[in-house]
DNA sequence: CGCTCCCGCCAAGGG
DNA sequence: CCCTTGGCGGGAGCG
């Protein structure tokens, strides 16, 4: 409608300014849901969105995969895509963490790490649902992720190879691991195989994928002395032998769906592993992420957004989420702030800002649509279920 | 330069 | 058979 992200067009181009990054999977995602937040559809329209985002279809395809994945979309039918929202997420996300730990995958992605080296056998392959072995060489890896062996080796099954299973596979080695941080390297590894190039070729796959799951803050990419590593966001999967690990771990995982990701902030000890040298450095959840990084744009990013759909702010935040939180961050707010007003080129400041206030803005409303539908047979309105 | 990863060709999938 | 999906990898942007 108004706001196209769309670089070329009419006077907006700088000097020949095509911004990749405006392209993005990550912009392109969090300008798709916004784009469905604001309006409460409950379908998605693939041209719609396309045509919004000022892309080819295939793009939207990227997203909807892999936001199916974590259950924001909902495939029903040739050309038919439920939108459901960030509520839809803790569900997928125990679904997927279930199904990780019957697939007897490995609970500990470091510990696969060193039985690698050790050879270690233990496979015993679980057949997924349609394709049950593969007969091919993946390497020792493979011996350890059991059903993973599809993905590399089938090479006649398209559907296995798809971006929706590799963001599955990506997510389990996050919830059935003590381990909260992954290079993408390692994820690499254990998702496309050790060997061969053909796995250097598919990590463009995963690039996608924690693009837009970083997107949607379920992960967060960060370097880990040199490399490119991603820490999990949402909920933390407790595993079963540490208790002392990890983050919030809130109802999601053991309660029903209710209520969208940590909303607890919980001062946790992030655990990390050999993987991660460096890793934590704050306690961070959901509340704790959209608290400060609200703090940290706020002005920039409500003037914008409220411009672009006429969306008013309300002072709320995430139930639990406590207010103490930003300290740390001290002067950080100027470089969000930078350059708003009429100055020539930083748009994709202010649209990353207005990005993340749509994600917290859609959880939010999610939240709220949720108790509100869930209370209708209550007839209550408490901004808790019980605990 | 190496890491990222956008773009869109074109082949499966499925009504 | 045509339209929808979406694997795939060339090659361009970016640090």
């Amino acid at each position: 409608m108004s706001s196209s992200p769309s670089p070329s067009l009419d006077s907006r181009s700088r000097h020949h300014s095509y911004c990749r990054k405006q392209k993005s999977l990550g912009v392109l995602c969090s300008n798709f849901v916004s784009l469905y937040v604001q309006k409460g559809a409950e379908f998605v329209d693939l041209d719609y969105a396309a045509r919004q985002l000022g892309v080819e279809r295939r793009r939207i395809y990227d997203i909807v995969n892999v936001m199916e994945s974590v259950g924001v979309v909902a495939r029903k039918a040739k050309s038919k895509y439920s939108w459901i929202g960030f509520s839809g997420i803790p569900n997928a996300l125990k679904e997927l963490k279930e199904e990780a730990l019957q697939e007897s995958f490995a609970t500990d992605v470091a510990s696969v790490k060193e039985a690698l080296e050790d050879q270690h056998e233990d496979s015993e392959s679980q057949s997924h649902d349609d394709v049950d072995e593969k007969p091919s060489k993946i390497g020792s890896i493979s011996s350890l992720m059991g059903s993973f062996g599809n993905i590399l080796s089938a090479t006649e099954n398209r559907k296995d190879r798809s971006l929706y299973l590799l963001s599955r596979n990506f997510i389990k080695l996050f919830l059935n691991s003590e381990v909260n941080t992954i290079l993408l390297d390692e994820a690499a590894r254990l998702l496309l195989g050790d060997n061969t190039n053909l796995s250097h070729i598919r990590t463009r796959r995963l690039y996608d994928i924690t693009n837009v799951l970083s997107s949607i803050n379920l992960i967060e990419k960060i370097q880990e002395s040199r490399k490119p590593a991603f820490r999990w966001l949402g909920t933390s999967g407790k595993s079963k032998m540490d208790t002392s690990v990890t983050v919030v771990a809130s109802k999601i995982g053991n309660h029903s769906n209710k209520r969208a990701f940590g909303t607890e902030v919980t001062n946790v000890e992030l655990k990390r592993s050999r993987l991660s040298p460096k890793a934590s450095k704050k306690p961070s959840n959901y509340a704790q992420l959209w608290n400060q990084d609200l703090k940290e744009c706020n002005l920039t990013a409500q003037k914008q957004l409220s411009m672009k759909s006429g969306f008013v702010f309300g002072p709320f935040f995430p139930a639990g989420a406590t207010k103490e939180v930003t300290e740390e961050k001290g002067g950080k707010t100027a470089q969000g702030l930078e350059g708003s007003a009429c100055s020539s080129r930083p748009q994709y400041h202010n649209e990353a800002l207005s990005e993340l206030f749509s994600h917290y803005m859609e959880a939010w409303k999610s939240w709220y649509a949720e108790l509100a539908q869930g209370s209708s047979n209550l007839q209550q309105q408490p901004c808790n279920t019980s605990n």
